[in-house]
DNA sequence: CACTAAACTGACTGGTCAGTCATTAATACA
DNA sequence: TGTATTAATGACTGACCAGTCAGTTTAGTG
Protein backbone atom coordinates (compact mmCIF):
# COMPACT_ATOMS: atom_id res chain seq x y z
CA UNK A 1 0.00 0.00 0.00
CA UNK A 2 2.71 2.43 1.53
CA UNK A 3 5.66 1.06 0.31
CA UNK A 4 4.96 -0.99 -3.37
CA UNK A 5 6.03 1.01 -5.53
CA UNK A 6 4.99 2.46 -8.73
CA UNK A 7 6.52 0.79 -11.86
CA UNK A 8 8.63 2.51 -14.17
CA UNK A 9 7.65 -0.02 -16.75
CA UNK A 10 4.31 1.45 -16.56
CA UNK A 11 5.36 4.44 -18.03
CA UNK A 12 5.76 3.64 -21.60
CA UNK A 13 4.97 5.53 -24.95
CA UNK A 14 4.02 2.81 -27.26
CA UNK A 15 2.33 0.20 -24.83
CA UNK A 16 3.63 -2.89 -26.00
CA UNK A 17 3.87 -4.69 -23.20
CA UNK A 18 0.19 -6.22 -22.84
CA UNK A 19 2.15 -8.69 -20.79
CA UNK A 20 0.57 -10.68 -18.00
CA UNK A 21 1.86 -8.28 -15.58
CA UNK A 22 2.49 -10.82 -13.12
CA UNK A 23 5.14 -12.10 -15.36
CA UNK A 24 6.86 -8.97 -16.18
CA UNK A 25 10.18 -9.09 -14.75
CA UNK A 26 10.40 -6.10 -12.13
CA UNK A 27 13.10 -8.03 -10.10
CA UNK A 28 14.03 -4.72 -8.06
CA UNK A 29 10.17 -4.22 -7.39
CA UNK A 30 9.68 -7.58 -5.85
CA UNK A 31 10.76 -7.42 -2.07
CA UNK A 32 8.55 -4.61 -1.65
CA UNK A 33 5.91 -5.90 -2.92
CA UNK A 34 6.16 -9.05 -0.70
CA UNK A 35 7.14 -7.14 2.12
CA UNK A 36 4.01 -4.91 1.87
CA UNK A 37 2.01 -8.18 1.37
CA UNK A 38 3.72 -10.18 4.43
CA UNK A 39 3.07 -6.94 6.58
CA UNK A 40 -0.92 -7.41 6.05
CA UNK A 41 -1.05 -11.86 6.65
CA UNK A 42 1.33 -11.31 9.43
CA UNK A 43 -0.29 -8.85 10.92
CA UNK A 44 -3.45 -10.47 10.40
CA UNK A 45 -2.69 -14.18 11.73
CA UNK A 46 0.62 -13.94 13.20
CA UNK A 47 4.07 -16.03 12.51
CA UNK A 48 2.20 -19.06 12.91
CA UNK A 49 -0.83 -18.50 11.24
CA UNK A 50 -0.05 -16.51 8.16
CA UNK A 51 0.15 -18.61 4.83
CA UNK A 52 3.01 -18.25 2.44
CA UNK A 53 0.39 -18.68 -0.52
CA UNK A 54 -1.70 -16.13 1.36
CA UNK A 55 0.74 -13.94 1.10
CA UNK A 56 2.01 -15.15 -2.84
CA UNK A 57 -1.25 -14.65 -3.57
CA UNK A 58 -1.39 -11.06 -1.85
CA UNK A 59 1.55 -10.18 -3.33
CA UNK A 60 0.55 -10.98 -7.13
CA UNK A 61 3.23 -13.63 -7.16
CA UNK A 62 3.74 -17.38 -7.43
CA UNK A 63 5.04 -19.16 -3.46
CA UNK A 64 8.29 -19.94 -5.39
CA UNK A 65 9.61 -15.88 -6.30
CA UNK A 66 8.98 -15.76 -2.40
CA UNK A 67 12.22 -17.85 -2.24
CA UNK A 68 13.88 -15.85 -4.70
CA UNK A 69 14.55 -13.02 -2.34
CA UNK A 70 13.98 -14.42 0.74
CA UNK A 71 15.40 -17.92 2.55
CA UNK A 72 12.58 -18.72 4.59
CA UNK A 73 9.46 -17.89 6.06
CA UNK A 74 11.39 -16.89 9.35
CA UNK A 75 13.48 -14.22 7.73
CA UNK A 76 10.73 -12.96 5.51
CA UNK A 77 9.21 -12.02 9.08
CA UNK A 78 12.42 -10.74 10.35
CA UNK A 79 12.25 -8.75 7.26
CA UNK A 80 9.34 -7.46 7.41
CA UNK A 81 9.14 -6.10 11.12
CA UNK A 82 12.72 -4.13 10.24
CA UNK A 83 11.18 -2.24 7.40
CA UNK A 84 7.95 -1.71 9.00
CA UNK A 85 9.45 -0.48 12.00
CA UNK A 86 11.70 1.94 9.80
CA UNK A 87 9.30 3.58 7.93
CA UNK A 88 7.38 4.10 11.22
CA UNK A 89 10.29 5.62 12.71
CA UNK A 90 10.84 8.17 9.66
CA UNK A 91 7.43 9.16 9.44
CA UNK A 92 6.97 9.69 13.21
CA UNK A 93 10.40 11.98 13.41
CA UNK A 94 8.98 13.62 10.52
CA UNK A 95 6.31 14.60 12.41
CA UNK A 96 8.05 15.26 15.84
CA UNK A 97 10.33 18.21 14.28
CA UNK A 98 11.04 20.75 17.05
CA UNK A 99 11.78 24.38 16.82
CA UNK A 100 14.00 25.57 19.78
CA UNK A 101 12.54 28.72 20.78
CA UNK A 102 8.91 27.35 21.45
CA UNK A 103 8.35 26.59 25.34
CA UNK A 104 8.46 23.05 26.23
CA UNK A 105 4.82 22.74 25.98
CA UNK A 106 4.29 24.00 23.30
CA UNK A 107 6.91 21.26 21.60
CA UNK A 108 5.28 18.53 23.64
CA UNK A 109 1.80 19.38 22.36
CA UNK A 110 3.53 19.03 18.60
CA UNK A 111 5.35 16.14 19.45
CA UNK A 112 2.05 14.62 21.05
CA UNK A 113 -0.31 15.16 17.59
CA UNK A 114 2.40 13.94 15.58
CA UNK A 115 3.25 10.84 17.64
CA UNK A 116 -0.34 10.25 18.58
CA UNK A 117 -1.10 10.13 14.64
CA UNK A 118 1.34 7.90 14.15
CA UNK A 119 0.36 5.11 16.65
CA UNK A 120 -3.41 5.56 16.00
CA UNK A 121 -2.04 4.42 12.32
CA UNK A 122 -2.69 0.90 10.81
CA UNK A 123 0.86 0.13 10.49
CA UNK A 124 1.77 0.61 13.90
CA UNK A 125 -1.12 -1.55 15.17
CA UNK A 126 -0.08 -4.34 13.70
CA UNK A 127 3.83 -4.05 14.51
CA UNK A 128 2.54 -3.26 18.13
CA UNK A 129 0.46 -6.79 18.26
CA UNK A 130 3.59 -8.11 16.54
CA UNK A 131 6.27 -6.58 18.99
CA UNK A 132 4.06 -7.92 22.10
CA UNK A 133 3.09 -10.88 20.88
CA UNK A 134 6.02 -12.65 18.73
CA UNK A 135 9.13 -10.89 19.43
CA UNK A 136 10.19 -12.73 23.09
CA UNK A 137 11.03 -15.39 20.25
CA UNK A 138 13.05 -13.09 18.42
CA UNK A 139 15.54 -11.29 20.73
CA UNK A 140 17.39 -9.39 18.09
CA UNK A 141 14.70 -8.13 16.51
CA UNK A 142 13.39 -7.22 20.18
CA UNK A 143 16.78 -5.25 20.83
CA UNK A 144 16.48 -3.39 17.54
CA UNK A 145 12.98 -2.41 18.23
CA UNK A 146 13.61 -1.21 21.91
CA UNK A 147 17.03 0.74 20.76
CA UNK A 148 15.27 2.30 17.19
CA UNK A 149 11.71 2.77 18.42
CA UNK A 150 11.84 2.84 22.47
CA UNK A 151 14.67 4.36 23.14
CA UNK A 152 14.93 7.15 20.45
CA UNK A 153 11.14 8.02 21.35
CA UNK A 154 12.16 8.51 25.24
CA UNK A 155 15.31 11.03 23.88
CA UNK A 156 13.00 13.02 22.45
CA UNK A 157 10.43 13.33 25.04
CA UNK A 158 13.26 13.42 28.06
CA UNK A 159 15.28 16.40 25.82
CA UNK A 160 12.01 18.45 25.98
CA UNK A 161 11.04 17.93 29.66
CA UNK A 162 14.62 18.58 30.80
CA UNK A 163 14.25 22.22 29.04
CA UNK A 164 11.03 22.47 30.78
CA UNK A 165 12.25 21.96 34.32
CA UNK A 166 15.21 24.26 33.39
CA UNK A 167 12.65 26.75 32.60
CA UNK A 168 10.50 26.54 35.45
CA UNK A 169 7.98 25.70 33.34
CA UNK A 170 7.99 22.17 34.99
CA UNK A 171 8.69 20.36 38.67
CA UNK A 172 11.68 18.94 38.74
CA UNK A 173 11.54 15.43 37.96
CA UNK A 174 13.92 12.62 36.19
CA UNK A 175 13.85 13.33 32.10
CA UNK A 176 13.74 9.54 31.65
CA UNK A 177 10.93 8.66 34.26
CA UNK A 178 9.00 11.47 32.72
CA UNK A 179 9.16 10.19 29.28
CA UNK A 180 8.35 6.60 30.01
CA UNK A 181 5.50 7.79 31.86
CA UNK A 182 4.52 10.10 28.66
CA UNK A 183 4.53 6.83 26.33
CA UNK A 184 3.00 4.42 28.59
CA UNK A 185 -0.29 6.58 28.80
CA UNK A 186 0.25 7.11 24.83
CA UNK A 187 1.09 3.27 24.18
CA UNK A 188 -1.36 1.96 26.19
CA UNK A 189 -4.32 4.30 25.28
CA UNK A 190 -3.37 4.01 21.49
CA UNK A 191 -4.52 0.21 21.55
CA UNK A 192 -7.47 0.81 23.14
CA UNK A 193 -8.57 2.68 21.03
CA UNK A 194 -8.05 0.40 18.49
CA UNK A 195 -10.35 -2.15 20.26
CA UNK A 196 -13.03 0.73 20.66
CA UNK A 197 -15.92 -1.85 20.08
CA UNK A 198 -15.17 -3.50 23.10
CA UNK A 199 -14.59 -0.38 26.33
CA UNK A 200 -18.29 1.54 26.13
CA UNK A 201 -16.37 4.31 28.13
CA UNK A 202 -13.99 5.31 24.67
CA UNK A 203 -16.65 4.36 21.92
CA UNK A 204 -18.25 7.79 22.42
CA UNK A 205 -15.01 9.91 22.50
CA UNK A 206 -12.89 10.75 19.51
CA UNK A 207 -9.47 9.68 19.24
CA UNK A 208 -8.51 13.56 18.94
CA UNK A 209 -10.60 14.12 22.60
CA UNK A 210 -8.45 10.84 24.35
CA UNK A 211 -4.98 12.42 22.55
CA UNK A 212 -5.70 15.94 24.72
CA UNK A 213 -7.14 14.21 27.75
CA UNK A 214 -3.67 12.48 27.55
CA UNK A 215 -1.58 15.77 27.58
CA UNK A 216 -3.92 17.74 30.10
CA UNK A 217 -3.32 14.84 32.59
CA UNK A 218 0.37 14.78 31.85
CA UNK A 219 1.06 18.37 32.12
CA UNK A 220 -0.54 18.73 35.36
CA UNK A 221 1.38 16.18 36.46
CA UNK A 222 3.99 18.49 35.59
CA UNK A 223 2.98 21.57 37.01
CA UNK A 224 5.43 23.28 39.07
CA UNK A 225 4.88 23.20 43.12
CA UNK A 226 3.71 26.48 44.36
CA UNK B 1 5.55 -49.85 28.11
CA UNK B 2 1.80 -50.32 27.28
CA UNK B 3 1.84 -53.72 26.12
CA UNK B 4 4.54 -55.31 28.87
CA UNK B 5 1.66 -55.46 31.68
CA UNK B 6 2.66 -55.05 35.10
CA UNK B 7 1.02 -57.83 37.37
CA UNK B 8 -1.48 -56.61 39.75
CA UNK B 9 0.38 -58.75 42.31
CA UNK B 10 3.30 -55.92 42.41
CA UNK B 11 0.49 -53.85 43.79
CA UNK B 12 1.51 -54.18 46.82
CA UNK B 13 -1.90 -53.97 49.60
CA UNK B 14 -0.07 -51.67 52.11
CA UNK B 15 0.80 -48.93 49.68
CA UNK B 16 -2.39 -49.60 47.60
CA UNK B 17 -1.35 -46.56 45.10
CA UNK B 18 1.56 -47.05 43.26
CA UNK B 19 0.19 -47.38 39.74
CA UNK B 20 1.76 -45.07 37.25
CA UNK B 21 -0.47 -41.88 38.44
CA UNK B 22 -0.59 -41.28 34.40
CA UNK B 23 -3.52 -43.51 34.20
CA UNK B 24 -5.01 -43.44 37.55
CA UNK B 25 -9.17 -42.19 37.08
CA UNK B 26 -9.14 -38.99 38.15
CA UNK B 27 -11.55 -37.51 36.12
CA UNK B 28 -12.61 -34.01 38.10
CA UNK B 29 -8.97 -33.03 37.66
CA UNK B 30 -8.31 -33.59 34.01
CA UNK B 31 -10.05 -30.25 33.06
CA UNK B 32 -7.78 -28.28 35.30
CA UNK B 33 -4.36 -30.00 34.75
CA UNK B 34 -5.52 -29.91 30.58
CA UNK B 35 -6.42 -26.12 31.35
CA UNK B 36 -2.94 -25.42 33.44
CA UNK B 37 -0.61 -27.04 30.62
CA UNK B 38 -2.67 -25.42 28.13
CA UNK B 39 -2.19 -22.20 29.93
CA UNK B 40 1.87 -22.19 29.14
CA UNK B 41 2.21 -24.27 25.67
CA UNK B 42 -0.50 -21.21 24.68
CA UNK B 43 1.01 -18.81 26.33
CA UNK B 44 4.60 -19.47 24.61
CA UNK B 45 4.04 -20.21 21.22
CA UNK B 46 0.14 -18.84 20.89
CA UNK B 47 -2.93 -20.40 19.66
CA UNK B 48 -1.73 -21.28 16.05
CA UNK B 49 1.76 -22.36 17.51
CA UNK B 50 1.04 -24.74 20.15
CA UNK B 51 0.97 -28.26 19.41
CA UNK B 52 -1.86 -30.65 21.49
CA UNK B 53 0.60 -33.26 21.48
CA UNK B 54 2.96 -30.73 23.62
CA UNK B 55 -0.06 -30.17 25.56
CA UNK B 56 -0.99 -33.73 26.28
CA UNK B 57 2.59 -34.14 27.15
CA UNK B 58 2.66 -31.65 29.30
CA UNK B 59 -0.80 -32.26 31.41
CA UNK B 60 0.73 -36.28 31.61
CA UNK B 61 -2.03 -36.92 29.53
CA UNK B 62 -2.67 -38.55 25.91
CA UNK B 63 -3.75 -36.35 23.38
CA UNK B 64 -7.32 -38.77 23.17
CA UNK B 65 -7.83 -37.69 26.79
CA UNK B 66 -7.86 -34.24 25.81
CA UNK B 67 -10.71 -34.27 23.73
CA UNK B 68 -12.55 -36.39 26.18
CA UNK B 69 -13.30 -32.62 27.89
CA UNK B 70 -12.71 -30.02 25.15
CA UNK B 71 -14.07 -30.59 21.78
CA UNK B 72 -11.75 -28.92 19.51
CA UNK B 73 -8.58 -26.62 19.93
CA UNK B 74 -10.22 -23.49 19.96
CA UNK B 75 -12.31 -24.33 22.53
CA UNK B 76 -9.61 -25.64 24.48
CA UNK B 77 -8.22 -22.30 24.21
CA UNK B 78 -10.89 -20.53 24.73
CA UNK B 79 -11.63 -22.02 27.98
CA UNK B 80 -7.90 -21.40 29.10
CA UNK B 81 -7.90 -17.40 28.65
CA UNK B 82 -11.86 -17.90 30.30
CA UNK B 83 -10.68 -19.75 33.65
CA UNK B 84 -7.53 -18.07 33.74
CA UNK B 85 -9.09 -14.47 33.95
CA UNK B 86 -11.20 -15.51 36.04
CA UNK B 87 -8.77 -16.64 38.50
CA UNK B 88 -6.88 -13.48 37.81
CA UNK B 89 -9.60 -11.13 38.61
CA UNK B 90 -10.51 -12.62 42.00
CA UNK B 91 -6.83 -13.13 43.36
CA UNK B 92 -7.01 -9.33 42.29
CA UNK B 93 -9.83 -8.09 44.02
CA UNK B 94 -8.86 -9.89 47.50
CA UNK B 95 -6.09 -7.73 47.32
CA UNK B 96 -7.77 -4.10 46.70
CA UNK B 97 -10.29 -4.62 49.09
CA UNK B 98 -10.42 -1.26 50.69
CA UNK B 99 -11.35 0.09 54.03
CA UNK B 100 -13.48 3.39 53.30
CA UNK B 101 -12.16 5.44 56.75
CA UNK B 102 -8.81 6.00 54.87
CA UNK B 103 -8.02 8.54 52.76
CA UNK B 104 -8.31 7.97 49.10
CA UNK B 105 -4.47 8.53 48.79
CA UNK B 106 -3.88 5.47 51.55
CA UNK B 107 -6.45 3.47 48.97
CA UNK B 108 -5.03 4.62 46.07
CA UNK B 109 -1.48 3.04 47.87
CA UNK B 110 -2.78 -0.32 48.65
CA UNK B 111 -4.67 -0.91 45.27
CA UNK B 112 -1.50 -0.05 43.56
CA UNK B 113 0.38 -2.63 45.21
CA UNK B 114 -1.75 -5.12 45.00
CA UNK B 115 -2.43 -4.47 41.41
CA UNK B 116 1.26 -4.55 40.54
CA UNK B 117 1.91 -7.46 42.37
CA UNK B 118 -0.97 -9.14 40.02
CA UNK B 119 0.11 -7.47 36.66
CA UNK B 120 4.12 -8.39 37.53
CA UNK B 121 2.32 -12.09 37.56
CA UNK B 122 3.47 -14.70 35.15
CA UNK B 123 -0.22 -15.30 34.13
CA UNK B 124 -1.19 -12.05 33.89
CA UNK B 125 1.90 -11.60 31.44
CA UNK B 126 0.65 -14.70 29.73
CA UNK B 127 -2.89 -13.57 29.61
CA UNK B 128 -2.16 -9.87 28.50
CA UNK B 129 0.11 -11.28 25.70
CA UNK B 130 -2.84 -13.66 24.53
CA UNK B 131 -5.41 -10.80 24.93
CA UNK B 132 -3.15 -8.11 22.50
CA UNK B 133 -2.01 -11.13 20.23
CA UNK B 134 -5.36 -13.27 19.47
CA UNK B 135 -8.45 -11.57 21.14
CA UNK B 136 -9.19 -9.56 17.96
CA UNK B 137 -10.14 -12.76 16.51
CA UNK B 138 -12.13 -13.79 19.17
CA UNK B 139 -14.84 -11.04 19.61
CA UNK B 140 -16.58 -12.78 22.41
CA UNK B 141 -13.32 -13.25 24.60
CA UNK B 142 -12.40 -10.04 23.92
CA UNK B 143 -16.03 -8.43 25.25
CA UNK B 144 -15.61 -10.94 28.50
CA UNK B 145 -12.02 -9.58 28.49
CA UNK B 146 -13.26 -5.46 28.44
CA UNK B 147 -16.41 -6.44 30.52
CA UNK B 148 -14.82 -8.49 33.60
CA UNK B 149 -10.83 -7.41 33.79
CA UNK B 150 -10.81 -3.57 31.74
CA UNK B 151 -14.38 -2.49 33.45
CA UNK B 152 -14.04 -3.80 36.68
CA UNK B 153 -10.86 -2.54 37.34
CA UNK B 154 -11.63 1.01 36.16
CA UNK B 155 -14.79 1.43 38.56
CA UNK B 156 -12.80 0.79 41.60
CA UNK B 157 -10.09 3.25 40.58
CA UNK B 158 -12.85 5.67 39.41
CA UNK B 159 -14.92 5.27 42.78
CA UNK B 160 -11.57 5.88 45.32
CA UNK B 161 -10.34 9.30 42.68
CA UNK B 162 -14.21 10.50 43.07
CA UNK B 163 -14.09 9.99 46.82
CA UNK B 164 -10.87 11.44 46.66
CA UNK B 165 -11.78 14.59 44.95
CA UNK B 166 -15.55 14.72 46.81
CA UNK B 167 -12.60 15.30 50.35
CA UNK B 168 -10.87 17.70 48.79
CA UNK B 169 -7.48 15.29 48.56
CA UNK B 170 -7.32 15.44 44.65
CA UNK B 171 -8.38 18.17 41.83
CA UNK B 172 -11.72 17.56 40.20
CA UNK B 173 -11.19 15.11 37.06
CA UNK B 174 -13.66 12.94 35.67
CA UNK B 175 -13.46 9.69 37.60
CA UNK B 176 -13.36 7.57 34.32
CA UNK B 177 -10.89 9.10 32.88
CA UNK B 178 -8.82 9.26 35.48
CA UNK B 179 -9.18 5.46 35.92
CA UNK B 180 -7.96 5.35 32.69
CA UNK B 181 -5.18 6.87 33.31
CA UNK B 182 -3.54 5.02 35.91
CA UNK B 183 -4.91 2.16 33.90
CA UNK B 184 -2.39 3.31 30.99
CA UNK B 185 0.81 3.87 33.01
CA UNK B 186 0.52 0.56 35.48
CA UNK B 187 -0.52 -1.73 32.38
CA UNK B 188 2.09 -0.40 29.69
CA UNK B 189 4.86 0.00 32.61
CA UNK B 190 3.89 -3.90 33.85
CA UNK B 191 4.25 -5.17 30.17
CA UNK B 192 7.61 -3.47 29.78
CA UNK B 193 9.20 -4.88 33.14
CA UNK B 194 8.76 -8.38 31.90
CA UNK B 195 11.10 -6.97 28.70
CA UNK B 196 13.45 -5.68 31.14
CA UNK B 197 16.81 -6.69 29.47
CA UNK B 198 16.12 -4.59 26.20
CA UNK B 199 15.45 -1.13 27.93
CA UNK B 200 18.77 -0.12 29.81
CA UNK B 201 16.57 2.76 31.82
CA UNK B 202 14.50 -0.16 33.25
CA UNK B 203 17.41 -2.97 33.97
CA UNK B 204 18.93 -1.19 37.16
CA UNK B 205 15.68 -0.23 38.60
CA UNK B 206 13.76 -2.54 41.03
CA UNK B 207 9.76 -3.06 40.02
CA UNK B 208 8.96 -1.46 43.56
CA UNK B 209 10.46 1.40 42.28
CA UNK B 210 9.05 1.61 39.26
CA UNK B 211 5.88 1.03 41.23
CA UNK B 212 6.71 4.17 43.26
CA UNK B 213 7.27 6.33 40.85
CA UNK B 214 4.01 5.65 38.78
CA UNK B 215 2.22 5.93 42.16
CA UNK B 216 4.10 9.23 42.60
CA UNK B 217 3.69 11.20 39.63
CA UNK B 218 -0.27 10.33 39.27
CA UNK B 219 -0.50 11.67 42.50
CA UNK B 220 1.33 14.58 41.67
CA UNK B 221 -1.10 15.03 38.34
CA UNK B 222 -4.26 14.96 40.78
CA UNK B 223 -2.88 17.14 43.02
CA UNK B 224 -5.11 20.18 43.96
CA UNK B 225 -4.53 23.21 41.89
CA UNK B 226 -3.70 26.06 44.58
C1' DC C 1 -14.44 -63.04 41.03
C1' DA C 2 -16.81 -61.90 36.68
C1' DC C 3 -18.89 -58.44 34.25
C1' DT C 4 -19.79 -53.74 32.85
C1' DA C 5 -19.16 -49.00 32.35
C1' DA C 6 -16.22 -45.29 32.30
C1' DA C 7 -11.60 -43.41 31.62
C1' DC C 8 -7.82 -43.38 28.97
C1' DT C 9 -4.48 -44.46 25.28
C1' DG C 10 -1.68 -43.75 21.11
C1' DA C 11 -1.27 -45.36 16.35
C1' DC C 12 -3.37 -43.75 12.47
C1' DT C 13 -5.65 -40.64 8.87
C1' DG C 14 -6.34 -36.86 6.14
C1' DG C 15 -5.55 -32.26 5.38
C1' DT C 16 -2.40 -28.49 5.39
C1' DC C 17 1.58 -25.98 4.32
C1' DA C 18 6.78 -24.70 4.11
C1' DG C 19 10.01 -25.34 0.99
C1' DT C 20 11.86 -27.45 -3.75
C1' DC C 21 12.80 -27.77 -8.52
C1' DA C 22 11.95 -28.93 -13.34
C1' DT C 23 9.92 -26.19 -16.57
C1' DT C 24 8.44 -22.02 -18.96
C1' DA C 25 8.55 -17.13 -20.10
C1' DA C 26 10.81 -12.80 -20.80
C1' DT C 27 14.77 -10.22 -21.94
C1' DA C 28 19.38 -9.14 -23.55
C1' DC C 29 22.60 -9.51 -26.81
C1' DA C 30 25.07 -11.50 -30.79
C1' DT D 1 16.91 -14.78 -35.55
C1' DG D 2 19.09 -17.73 -32.32
C1' DT D 3 21.22 -18.35 -27.96
C1' DA D 4 22.20 -17.34 -23.12
C1' DT D 5 20.66 -15.51 -19.01
C1' DT D 6 17.65 -14.15 -15.67
C1' DA D 7 12.90 -14.12 -13.60
C1' DA D 8 9.09 -16.51 -12.39
C1' DT D 9 5.99 -20.35 -12.02
C1' DG D 10 3.18 -23.93 -9.67
C1' DA D 11 2.88 -28.92 -9.16
C1' DC D 12 5.01 -31.68 -6.06
C1' DT D 13 7.16 -33.65 -1.59
C1' DG D 14 7.67 -34.55 3.00
C1' DA D 15 6.95 -33.10 7.58
C1' DC D 16 3.82 -31.94 10.72
C1' DC D 17 -0.28 -31.98 13.38
C1' DA D 18 -5.50 -31.70 14.62
C1' DG D 19 -8.69 -34.83 15.30
C1' DT D 20 -10.41 -40.05 15.43
C1' DC D 21 -11.27 -44.51 17.12
C1' DA D 22 -10.37 -49.41 18.04
C1' DG D 23 -8.46 -51.20 21.67
C1' DT D 24 -6.74 -51.31 26.71
C1' DT D 25 -6.93 -50.34 31.56
C1' DT D 26 -9.24 -49.31 35.74
C1' DA D 27 -13.02 -48.98 39.02
C1' DG D 28 -17.39 -50.06 40.49
C1' DT D 29 -21.09 -53.52 41.30
C1' DG D 30 -23.50 -57.92 42.21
Amino acid sequence: MTIANVSPLEINPATPNVVDPRRRRAPEERPAQILDAAFHEFGERGLAGARLDDIAKRAGVAKGTIYLYFPNKEALFREMVRTTTIAAIESAEQLAEQESHESAETQLRRLSVGWWTFLRSDRFQVVQRLVLAELQHFPDLMQFYADEVVARGRRLIGAIVERGTARGEFRPIVPATAARMLSSLTMMQAIWCDRRQCFPELAGVTDEHIREEILDFYLSALRPIQ
